[in-house]
DNA sequence: TTTCATGTGTAATACCCATTACACCACTTC
DNA sequence: GAAGTGGTGTAATGGGTATTACACATGAAA
């Protein structure tokens, strides 16, 4: 229990990321200054400078330890059941969730930004999130293609346009910050449905 | 021949926000100094003040008088033809062009980094473009259906669908820079085509 | 040509912040 | 409890830049 069972250190990494990460996505990256973040974590500004090395690094390490992708969450859509339309379904509405909320978008904002001036970072970003969630979607239409299911499109076409109407949604909530219209729950079925038929999955 | 045909007041503010657009597109809005502004096009500090009030004012001139609604590639597309499959084929192409030139995605990239600090510029950036973009959709859709068509979702969800799938490849550019896949025109006009059989429009 | 007004260019001003340097404190280990 | 290691807090340092002040230029009017 000796190693990595908290050093005051690693509570204290835990620390400045999570308050860095909040004024990040509070006020932007060129906005947050550092000594802003070591008021609000405590600890010290030689720490962070250990830590991180400069306020380039503890960006990379907010960005890169809070970024997840949905791979899990198309498991867990296959997993509830067989049927394309029921998953695709049930994957529209955890990737709604999962893409649309608050911290997310916030932190697309920021990676959006920092791509500006560093591109290769928001591409790291993007592999990490979006990219591999894009790979298991087309392995999974490749599957249920495999399996004798007709569909009316190539299981490329059909993974980028799902996946490109749950980007749309995640683009205007991240310029309109929630001042444009969402699709109710219904709707989302809906537009759903449409993909199912497009498709020829239905 | 008085008013504005161009003191050289005139010229020097084109001058100014031309420079300053592609300094923010190149480096953002954060990185880019006045500085470098008036190297690039000449005049001079005093002169930005004058014309801008700040440099705030200089960004605000610089989105509102380069960002544009795509409103009239709708029409362009509707005057091409009555029938639906040819109209959103056509417009498909056309706000394809439009939203993933670089000069459009760059301009977003500024806006939603800016959106961070100051919700309310970025919803009026989106008032302007996408928001009319959409109404003028909405329209059309509304219009089909007044003529007898059948569709099988309402038009404000063929709305949000259509474009959601094009918001979602400017998003993707926005963050990639260009290094994830795009559709090749042919898979654009089989995402297209799914979109019409989605919709029994076709 | 002189005078005035309106732009223009340059040179402060004043502040802010990333980064570094240094001196102190707290725990562990002998 | 003395010595040492690792972490902390504070106070420079250094560079940068939005903003302002001021003196010059330039064209029109007198």
């Amino acid at each position: 229990m000796a190693e990595y069972e908290c050093g005051r250190l690693e509570k204290r990494r835990d620390a400045i990321i999570a308050a860095a990460r909040d004024l990040f996505i509070e006020n932007g990256y060129e906005r947050t200054t550092l000594g802003q973040v070591v008021e609000r974590s405590g600890g010290s500004l030689a720490t962070i400078y250990k830590l991180f090395e400069n306020k380039d690094g503890l960006l990379s390490a907010v960005v890169f330890e809070s970024a997840a992708s949905s791979e899990l969450l198309i498991k867990k859509a296959v997993a509830g059941s067989s049927d394309p339309a029921t998953v695709l379904h049930r994957l529209a509405r955890d990737l709604r969730d999962s893409f649309l909320s608050n911290d997310v978008l916030a932190l697309v904002r920021v990676v959006i930004a920092r791509s500006v001036s560093d591109v290769d970072f928001a591409r790291r970003f993007y592999e990490k999130t979006a990219s591999s969630t894009r790979t298991s979607l087309l392995d999974l239409f490749e599957h249920w293609q495999r399996e004798g299911r007709t569909m009316s499109a190539t299981p490329f076409v059909l993974t980028e346009t799902f996946l490109s109407m749950f980007l749309g949604d995640t683009h205007k909530e991240a310029i309109t910050h929630g001042a444009a219209p969402q699709l109710s729950p219904e709707e989302l079925d809906a537009r759903t449905d449409l993909f199912l038929r497009g498709a020829g999955l239905l």
